[in-house]
DNA sequence: TTTGTTGCAAAACGTTTGCAGCCTC
DNA sequence: GAGGCTGCAAACGTTTTGCAACAAA
């Protein structure tokens, strides 16, 4: 189980995925799956070329394009979360989880919940091939809360 | 039950939301309320703005304006679906809904499901109390799908 | 050798902001 | 009359694009 989820095979996929759609295997692409797979939470594209920076330097045209390729094979997800920044997460080695979105300071937390899950997953439409999924659920985290009744 | 979701109920609503916050009740807001809800389905500000010009024109900062005053009184919801315009629907007399959206083609379905709707509401946090919540299921629909497989 | 990819910088895009004048309150 | 709101245009910040140089195939 551990090693589908290693960046050895998940580096497979992503040569799988570039060969068949002919596109080329540079280094920086399997610079940035790797710095991708070896870090844990949500990412925009500035943290992503902020954190190349140390290790291979890429350009963030380049940022953008990988990040591109990689939705298109599903290695990570996106999410428009807040207004800014296009938030994204690797999806393998990642438990399925939903996100508490607090609408006040913006803060996102995060929770698992598989009977939620299954629920969603196991939802099967006639004309529509479902791939994955997000639940958003907005409301007031605690602090925000507090504030609100004190303030 | 239809009384609840007419004009006059749903500006009263944003005529209290006003008077608390000591926010004005200006001609332009309630010109852009009442046109929002005669409209059905997901709109984008740009969408609205061009709406507003044949019946009250308001500019496009008076646009944003309100619709962040009708978010923060529940009276519309926002949505960040694709890239590039964030998307708005109103809330009342409208049932909720979850959204099917084409990774391909970028089209947004909405189903109900009444089960999987009290599945989720009925998820309660210890230190989070929830507003509302977004389900989005990312997939390909039917025209993708046989498009890509001929393709 | 061919052609996709890179880095750079400029452009594009939706959204926000500053400001003078206007209009609720 | 005071101060919040409007329209306008310019600014903002993220993402995309055009192009010349480069490098994978």
């Amino acid at each position: 189980m551990k090693e589908d989820n290693s960046y050895e095979s998940i580096k497979e996929i992503f040569t799988e995925y570039l060969k068949k759609h002919k596109h080329r295997k540079t280094p920086e692409r399997y610079a940035i799956l790797e710095r991708i797979y070896s870090y844990e939470g949500h990412f925009n594209a500035d943290i992503l070329y902020n954190l190349m920076e140390a290790e291979y330097r890429v350009s963030l045209a380049t940022v953008y394009n990988t990040l591109e390729l990689l939705l298109e094979c599903k290695l990570i997800i996106k999410h428009q979360l807040g207004g800014q920044f296009a938030q994204y997460e690797k999806t393998f080695g990642n438990n399925t989880h939903h996100h508490l979105i607090c609408t006040n300071c913006g803060k996102v937390r995060e929770f698992t919940d598989k009977q939620l899950r299954i629920s969603i997953q196991s939802r099967k439409f006639a004309h529509f091939q479902t791939s994955h999924y997000s639940l958003y659920l907005y409301g007031l985290c605690h602090k925000c809360k507090l504030e609100l009744k004190n303030g």
